[in-house]
RNA sequence: GGGCGUUUAGCUCAGCGGGAGAGCGCCUGCCUUACAAGCAGGAGGUCGGUGGUUCAAAUCCGCCAACGCCCA
């Protein structure tokens, strides 16, 4: 203890640990340090990881922390294997979301956007954005985040609004993107169309209303079934199905609409199902996209009978003005006090609802924009067919071939004002339709020109955003260097919206895929297996247990539950286990400091060191634990990599080899001191390394206490395993010492032993090389198990007063204590039934010549030893009973 | 209607062809100079049901049930 000034200020330490004294501070450390700063190095490989960009205006949820955990989990074990990494972070600017909130603002003014105007509205929303726009990035950084800030993007900065512009005008130019007046999914709430994704199907117990229509001309009639009553006001036909005999006759003659009394054309169409109602089927063919398509292969006008806000337009005759749900009772009412309703009948079918506000859809007849996917969509399956992209797990490909091989054209023009302006003019002079990169002034006309009022779908250009981030449509060093991504991190519910979307734009334009691998993590549930939603009440707010637990407890539990393929239930019970992990990683640090002395491990040379059993075994459990690790990484399997970890640290390292460096430590041995407390600082300043992705700022605190090589642990090379520090026969040795130490604790407990009472014990070596290893480690045994004596002997005198145990061929012997008689009997009977049921079994499959023949080798020489084993067992227990009856 | 996932200790979940595991909770005893956010010991499970493949099944396959998710 000759360096005194080392050994005060790591007395100092406090006995817990508290994150909120470190973390920020390590943070800023970080980054005035610019660790996660990449640039293009051609001495170095590159690893990049794009952020899937949360909604600038958003807030940190379970599902942002997780999902950048995971991403800070591999970029920082990157970095530290000397990868040039690059993680660039961003936000997106989430049309409708953000729209949404903006006009709720002005209504609580009580103004509407219309009353403001597009400009007025515009510089509210990015009045709004400045505001905001920076919390979730901070909040990012407070979980301790990794990345590159300086190159922060936002999806309506200029150059990615330079990139959507580009790849708008290429894909109309190359005929790739359309205007049509289709039916698309409205919303009458949000006042926008919405592409097909973004329709949440929902099924709904409804009814099933069966209708007569009158033949024209005729006392004939038939009923028609139909779910939506209140749409027969844009009827235009009565469709049969050709092949339906029972209304062949019908085919040609003309239905007369009931309350309207249109003439409806009847018609003959393979969509109409005979087996649905009664097998006519009303036409509406501005009101549904299949009567629509029907509509057009017959040539029915389109008649359509709502405004956008889903209520009853002039068409619509006396029910004018009521909204689809106050028309459909009055229709309803009207058809019974006529007598046209037959039956009505419940009906559950799935009903669309708005992705945003939860609103029933409208399919409803407008002009928008398209983009043709077929083209688009075929390399994108050929690149993850050939394996270019791979996702993890490898099951989420059937999803993206599924719908990519019946993708249908994506609608991308939303009747929004926050977004990317459809870049289309149109002259009001001849009416042509300009499609430019620049604003045009005037159409070659000289007529005046007037923009497309609707913005872009915001995955327009979210799909655009592994290479609009790295300065695209520029060619530049950085898209050279960075494109394509290593690996995209993202959750299964954004796999079409997203990762589909980002495939086909990144094939197209780039030539190649926009990442290597995509691994698809979990997503966080309640109880019941819902998305974890601030509706559902049972929210964890990520901030909220940074605050209590540190960002480090977080990170790791979050790794911990984030088994590949499932879906989790984060509770805060397990949170709190994580900091107890934390906890036990400082004072286990802390016993390390407190016992390092003047130790240097630039004074030490590995030839002086004079390793013990101990030493070999826990350099050789760091070694396997470094090798195991690699493996879980690589196959993102951080569940497994927490687990050992956990398990290495706490049982391995602070339980046993701590335990046992303390030998050593309070002794006299100089040599032995020095090589402990090398050990003891290898071991624990590797594990630090090894734990940092998960746990970076407790990792950095105290590995800048420890001594280290470099500034910051952040870019301290990641271990590497030591193939000649793996001691198989280091680890056999100890795992029997554990098993011989376990058995007398065991026996002290059961004879109500004290726990810091010494006790005298005897040990009979009965399997090969038992007595050299206990008396070379007498003080391994001794000092774990808290004996006064250890006797190795060949066999106990009086044997009646002992209890015993029966451990790694090693037969243990403690005092018996009167009391104790009667108990000591009973347990030994209920483990003389235990054993010998299972030697009965390794004796079933030893007597079975199929299992001798085909079993391998090694397994039934482990059978055999087992059988021995619990032969050997029942037969000291046995001898045991005897005695004390 | 089609597809997928889950079902293992009281709770939350690992394991996914060769001895049923962890954390939390529970019981017993300990403030032993790193840690009571701790230490030592312990109890607790015919691995949803059923049939099959295999020398061997919690683990692979079929069927059934319950719960959940996605798509139409």
């Amino acid at each position: 203890m000759s360096d005194r000034s080392l050994t005060e200020s790591n007395r100092d330490i406090p006995k817990a640990y508290e994150p909120s004294q470190v973390e920020g501070k390590w943070y800023s450390f970080w980054e005035e340090r610019r660790y996660f700063h990449a640039e293009p190095n051609p001495d170095r490989e590159p690893f990049t990881i794009v952020i899937p960009p949360p909604n600038v205006t958003g807030s940190l949820h379970l599902g942002h922390a997780l999902n950048n955990s995971l991403q800070d989990f591999i970029i920082r074990r990157k970095r530290m294997q000397g990868y040039e990494t690059l993680w660039l972070p961003g936000t997106d600017h989430a049309g409708i979301a953000t729209h949404a909130v903006v006009e709720r603002l002005l209504a609580e003014e009580g103004k509407t956007r219309w009353e403001i105007g597009r400009e007025a509205f515009l510089e509210r929303v990015w009045q709004w954005v400045e505001k905001y726009g920076g919390t979730i990035i901070q909040q990012l950084k407070s979980l301790g985040c990794s990345c590159d800030w300086e190159r922060t993007r936002f999806t309506m900065d200029e150059g990615c609004s330079r990139a959507v512009r580009e790849v708008f005008v290429r894909l109309y130019e190359e005929g790739l993107i359309y205007q049509g007046y289709y039916i698309v999914n409205w919303c009458p709430r949000c006042l926008t169309a919405i592409s097909d994704i973004e329709v949440e199907h929902e099924e709904v117990e409804g009814k099933l209303w069966y209708i007569r229509y009158d033949l024209k001309d005729s006392d004939e009639y038939f009923y028609v079934a139909t779910t939506r009553p209140e749409t027969m006001l844009g009827d235009t036909g009565v469709a049969v199905n050709p092949r339906d005999h029972r209304y062949r006759h019908l085919v040609g003659k003309t239905a007369i609409l009931p309350l309207l009394g249109r003439e409806l054309p009847i018609i003959a169409d393979d969509y109409v199902d005979p087996e649905f109602g009664t097998g006519v089927v009303k036409v509406t063919p501005a009101h549904d996209p299949n009567d629509f398509e029907m509509g057009k292969r017959h040539g029915l006008p389109e008649i359509n009978i709502f405004t956008p806000e889903a209520r009853v337009n002039e068409n619509g005759g006396p029910y004018c003005g009521l909204d689809r749900y106050e028309a459909r009772h009055a229709v309803v009412r009207d058809l019974e006090s006529m007598h046209y309703v037959q039956k009505v009948e419940p009906h559950v079918h799935a009903v669309g609802h708005c992705y945003r506000c939860h609103t029933v859809i409208e399919p409803y007849l407008s002009k928008q924009w398209f983009v043709s996917m077929k083209t688009l969509a075929e390399p994108a399956i050929k690149a993850v067919e050939e394996g270019r992209t791979r996702f993890v797990p490898a099951r989420w490909e059937k999803i993206y071939f599924d719908w990519m091989y019946n993708i249908r054209d994506w609608c991308i023009s939303r009747q929004l004002w926050w977004g990317h302006r459809i870049p289309a003019w149109y002259c009001r002079e001849c009416g042509q339709v300009i499609v430019a990169r620049e604003d045009p002034d005037r159409c070659p006309c000289g007529g005046e020109l007037e923009q497309d009022p609707d913005v872009l779908d915001t995955w327009f250009s979210s799909g655009l955003w592994p290479f609009s981030t790295l300065g695209w449509p520029e060619d530049n060093p950085d898209l050279r260097y960075f494109y394509p991504t290593s690996v995209l991190v993202t959750a299964f519910d954004i796999i079409f919206f997203w990762v589909a979307r980002m495939m086909m734009s990144g094939l197209h334009f780039m030539g190649d895929v926009p990442f290597r691998e995509v691994f698809v993590t979990a997503l966080i549930r309640d109880e019941s297996g819902k998305k974890m939603s601030k509706s559902s009440g049972n929210v964890i707010d990520p901030l909220d247990i940074i605050e209590r637990y540190g960002a480090d407890a977080l990170r790791f539990t979050l790794g911990h539950i984030a088994v590949p393929g499932r879906d989790v239930f984060l509770s805060e019970e397990r949170i709190a286990g994580s900091r107890h992990f934390c906890n036990k990683i400082w004072n286990a640090s802390r016993f390390v400091l407190m016992n390092l002395g003047d130790f240097r491990p630039e004074e030490v040379s590995e030839d002086d060191l004079e390793l013990t059993l101990a030493d070999r075994w826990i350099l050789s459990r760091l070694s396997g634990l470094i090798e195991a690790l690699d493996g879980y990484f690589d196959g993102y399997n951080f569940s497994e990599a927490c687990r050992a970890l956990y398990e290495f640290f706490w049982s391995d390292f602070c339980d046993w080899y701590v335990e046992l460096s303390k030998l050593r430590l309070y002794g006299e041995d100089e040599g032995g001191k020095r090589t402990a407390r090398y050990v003891l600082w290898t071991t624990l300043e590797q594990a630090l390394r090894l734990l940092h992705p998960f746990m970076p700022f407790i990792t950095e605190e105290i590995w800048q206490r420890l001594p280290h090589e470099g500034e910051s642990i952040v870019v301290a090379p990641w271990p590497v395993s030591r193939r000649d520090y793996l001691d198989r026969a280091a680890e056999e040795q100890m795992a029997v010492l554990q098993e011989v130490i376990t058995c007398l604790r065991r026996l002290r407990s059961e004879m109500g032993v004290r726990p810091n009472a010494q006790v005298e014990a005897f040990l009979v070596p009965i399997a090969e090389g038992r007595e050299k290893l206990l008396l070379e480690h007498e003080e391994y045994v001794a000092s774990q198990a808290r004996l006064s004596v250890m006797r190795v002997v060949e066999s106990v005198e009086d044997p009646a007063s002992y209890a015993r145990g029966l451990a790694a061929g090693v037969e243990a012997f403690i005092p018996l204590r009167g009391e104790a008689f009667r108990e000591e009997a009973e347990r030994i009977r209920r483990e003389i039934a235990r054993l010998e049921e299972e030697a009965r079994r390794h004796q079933a499959k030893l007597s079975n010549d199929q299992f001798l023949a085909k079993a391998p080798p090694e397994v039934v020489q482990k059978e055999r030893r087992r059988l021995a084993d619990a032969r050997l067992k029942v037969e000291k227990l046995r001898e045991q009973l005897r005695l004390i009856e």
